[in-house]
RNA sequence: GCCCGCGUGGUGGAAUGGUAGACACAGGGGACUUAAAAUCCCUAGGCCGAGAGGCCGUGCCGGUUCGAGUCCGGCCGCGGGCACCA
């Protein structure tokens, strides 16, 4: 047969599992490595050519590590709780867990097609009981530690979803993933205490081998900064207003002083005369989504309060406003204004006509009036700062502030409690009890897991709670202590739950006694690399480190961290087609015509667009294995570019890689298919094609190291351009060859590995070392150096290679060219390179 | 506005400061074939030239260097993240 992927990748996936050639155990005799993917919500719409991306990059990883004699743990499972499977089910009364059933089918035979090197044995899915009961034992862990709590606060509510979100899901007033407004509402929620972890959070990024734009993001998620709470007392004995500021410095400067709308001091301190003013003002802005309040481009408003405070370090009575651009969730809610020194404050102070005093200036003219300073300088109309730079001015004024008792140095964050609780059916449940008396009690570990009740219908109950409200029998239960009626809590954990340790249950996914076995743990622990979209770079992998910093303050991991090295692929885009009207049209109806794109009788617009069902523009990987064979995919996903870019998916270069691998088939088979023993022959290779080898050896290597499989498939294929034409194929060559194929091709590597006489798989042959002389020789008799003249290249002259200081500028000289060239000019400066030219810097 | 990242042929891309365009896709030419597919060989950055060869060329401007796609400064453009965060 010619090579024919439809029959030897069944092969040999079959063969992978009758033999658990992959299956990993605790081996203390081998290094180990954890290579992880981030695992799939298994959606409806099944897996598009961009899943595959990342898992091919992990495989490669897995294989060549075992090769290497590293013990692998590589597994795959479904984070399959979510909101899709919920929506369906609200429509058609089927209960998600069927759908989820056939999802992940759909998926792990999707996945299977593509000849990955997972442990299956080690599958796991979030929605199984025995997973939700740690997920659930994990969250009474951080309750027990004081690390979750309810509190009745502004949450995002989205009353499309009928459910509140986190912060994070929420992006310009809206729900990231289906685009539904989402407005601010009062309700009592439970919130995990992840700003208790964000110093931690933020230092410890240093260690990790991340990019550094997840790196950087998440820092800026994290927003610490350093500053000032400072207490201005309220004229006239009405208290103390507390504001915070990055620039205590700036305090001679402040001119007055605002409050966020919906800061309880308003109604306190707001005199008879303003007050109407102010409640209107305050009305005003609460009618606003939060997307239009955050609208940039406003003008700012706000309403003067009629009272003053008084600012500690000169005594000056300022007046407070009232003004939306400053906001209650962050600092406290009020702010010292210094429009000399600060931009909104300044476009403020113009506005409504504020003064504006200069007190830090910069070395070169600056006009105050017409633009904030915001940069360096020296302290002026300050007192006793008078003359010092910006950053001495802060320590000296927050001592200053520290002895009066007027204020003291503080640290704010961005970075806010995560709100965990979500009014939805397909979750955990949230496994506490309330009492009649409104306290409440988290149900014991022995009642775990506590399992979503069974439902006619999904959606929100009629009077507006949560769906678990529906089950009344599930609801009213009995005090696990007393006996006494109580009520189950009616929330269900976000979908990030099961993400934030799954990782840790693949290493020991049946225990039942334990989430994970300690001896296991450090066996495995930490994740060596974890790959995976960068969409997550502040959701899961900032949820997941703060869940594995808990575990390890409560001794549950030996590590400080989960994930060692992250790297995140790019995406896969494809073209789509659109008319004038804005409809899309399937690539397959499109024509190219005079280099325009007609469909539907209208000439269309080209684009190159995410993935998506309604774009028509979804490259589905089943129909690319079934058309090229897995191999194919694979090599084709990977030689696309460099793993992290953005890239564009391009069917008719898949048969390239296709042509590429009929090509490998034919080093070892002959015409009629018979393995070539006529070609293949015992002989050494000659020095060109053992230098060659020898470097493809080592290039391929160090490209997995640094997971540049485009590079690497690159040379593979000039292996195989070298070795097509010839006659006699030296054995051992090919042999090496097929090895280092092995991880990126690995049904065909098993196949020919066969086909060369070994009967053991492939998975675990040693990885071959360059062959340390060939790679010194280079294979190479002469070499061709460039001759430049000031740089620019002038001729080329033959030599032998390893050549260096005169011996090479004699050779170099000696070329006729080259003398040529030199006759006529005088020669200032003569450079050879080692192996790689020889530069003459001529006087003009 | 701030923080990341990126600009190289028709296309995807390659290049420890040392021959820019490896490898591939699409294209052009040829061989095989009754024909086509498949396969194989040749060609291929632009301009000038019959050719030998020459000139130009990695978004733009400048700098460092014997030598810059690569390092530095400034601009322009694209993508991503954050954003009245005090």
């Amino acid at each position: 047969m010619p090579y024919s992927p439809e029959q030897i990748e069944p092969k040999w996936q079959d063969f992978w599992k009758r033999h658990e050639t992959f299956r990993a155990e605790v081996d203390h005799a081998k290094p180990k490595y954890y290579v992880l993917d981030m695992f799939p919500y298994p959606s409806g719409a099944g897996l598009h050519v961009g899943h595959p991306l990342g898992y091919t990059a992990t495989d490669i990883v897995a294989r060549y590590k075992r090769m290497r004699g590293f013990n692998v743990l590589h597994p795959m499972g479904w984070d399959s709780f979510g909101l899709p499977a919920e929506r369906y089910a609200i429509r058609t009364g089927i209960h998600p867990a069927v759908t989820t059933k056939q999802n992940t089918d759909t998926f792990r035979a999707q996945i299977q097609r593509l000849g990955f090197s997972y442990d299956w044995s080690r599958e796991i899915a979030t929605t199984e009981p025995d997973f939700v009961r740690w997920t659930q034992w994990i969250f009474l862990q951080l309750v027990e530690k004081g690390l979750a709590y309810q509190a009745e606060v502004a949450v995002n509510w989205c009353p499309a979803q009928s459910t509140v979100l986190a912060n994070e899901e929420v992006k310009d007033g809206k729900y990231i993933e289906t685009g539904d407004p989402v407005e601010k509402r009062l309700m009592k929620q439970w919130m995990l205490k992840i700003t208790a972890y964000a110093d931690r959070l933020l230092e410890d990024l240093e260690d990790l081998d991340w990019p550094e734009g997840i790196k950087a993001m998440q820092r800026n998620w994290i927003g610490r900064s350093h500053g000032a709470e400072i207490v201005f007392p309220i004229d006239g004995d009405q208290g103390e207003m507390r504001v915070f500021s990055t620039r205590p410095d700036t305090l001679f400067g402040a001119t007055y002083a605002v409050l966020a709308p919906e800061h309880p001091l308003v109604a306190k301190i707001t005199t008879d005369a303003q007050r109407q003013a102010v409640a209107d003002y305050v009305e005003k802005t609460a009618k606003l989504s939060s997307f239009e309040r955050a609208e940039l481009s406003r003008t700012k408003t706000g309403a003067f309060t009629g009272a003053f405070a008084v600012n500690p370090v000169n005594g000056a009575k300022v007046p407070v406003w009232v003004a939306d651009y400053v906001t209650m969730d962050y600092g406290t809610g009020a702010v010292m204004a210094v429009p000399a020194h600060d931009e909104r404050d300044h476009e403020f102070a113009r506005l409504f006509d504020l003064p504006i005093i200069e007190v830090v200036r910069p070395g070169s003219g600056h006009d105050i009036a017409a633009e904030a300073w915001t940069g360096d300088g020296t302290l002026v109309n300050s007192g006793f700062l008078d003359g010092l730079p910006v950053a001495e001015a802060k320590t000296k004024i927050i001592g200053w502030l520290e002895e009066q008792g007027a204020g003291h140095a503080r640290t704010t964050y961005r970075l806010r409690d995560w709100l965990f609780s979500r009014q939805r059916y397909w979750g955990e449940p949230v496994p506490i009890v309330h009492l009649e008396d409104g306290s409440w009690r988290t149900v014991p570990d022995q009642d775990l897991p506590l399992l979503p009740p069974e439902l006619e219908e999904y959606g929100p109950s009629p009077d507006g709670e949560p769906p678990l409200a529906r089950a009344t029998d599930w609801v009213n239960t009995v005090d696990p202590e007393t006996g006494q009626p109580a009520r189950r809590d009616l929330n269900t954990m976000p979908q990030w739950a099961g993400s934030c340790w799954y990782y840790l249950r693949f290493i020991d996914p049946k225990n039942d006694e334990l989430f994970v076995d300690p001896e296991k743990e450090r066996y495995w622990m930490p994740v060596d690399l974890y790959v995976g979209g960068a969409e997550h770079a502040v959701l899961h992998l900032l949820y997941a480190r703060f869940w594995h910093k808990v575990l390890y303050d409560l001794g549950h991991v030996s590590t400080n961290e989960p994930f060692h090295k992250l790297f995140n692929q790019g995406m896969i885009l494809a073209h789509s087609y659109r008319d004038p009207n804005g409809r899309y049209y399937e690539p397959e109806t499109v024509e190219e015509r005079e280099g325009a794109f007609w469909g539907g009788g209208h000439k269309l617009d080209r684009q190159i667009e995410k993935m998506s069902k309604s774009r028509f523009n979804v490259v589905n990987p089943d129909d690319m294995v079934k058309e090229f064979g897995a191999d194919s995919v694979r090599l084709y996903e990977m030689f696309m570019g460099p793993l992290e870019a953005t890239k564009l998916w391009d069917t008719q270069s898949v048969a390239g890689v296709r042509r590429f691998l009929n090509r490998v088939w034919r080093l070892v088979h002959d015409d009629a298919d018979a393995v070539d023993t006529a070609r293949l022959t015992d002989a050494a290779p000659d020095p060109a094609l053992a230098g060659q080898m020898a470097r493809t050896i080592a290039a391929v290597t160090t490209d997995i190291e640094e997971m540049r499989f485009n590079t690497s498939i690159a040379r593979l294929m000039e292996v195989v351009n070298t070795l097509t034409p010839m006659e006699a194929r030296p054995r051992g060559v090919v042999t090496d060859f097929v090895r280092v194929l092995a991880p990126f091709a690995p049904h065909m590597a098993e196949e020919l590995w066969q086909a060369l006489g070994h009967t053991e798989s492939i998975a675990y042959a040693p990885w071959p070392e360059p062959d340390a002389e060939a790679l010194a020789a280079g294979g190479e008799e002469l070499k061709e150096y460039p001759v430049q003249l000031n740089g620019k290249i002038r001729a080329k002259v033959m030599a032998a290679p390893n050549l260096s200081g005169d011996a090479l500028l004699d050779a170099v000289k000696a070329d006729p060219k080259v003398s040529e060239l030199l006759s006529d000019v005088t020669v200032v400066r003569e450079i050879p390179v080692k192996d790689k030219l020889v530069n003459f810097v001529i006087a003009k």
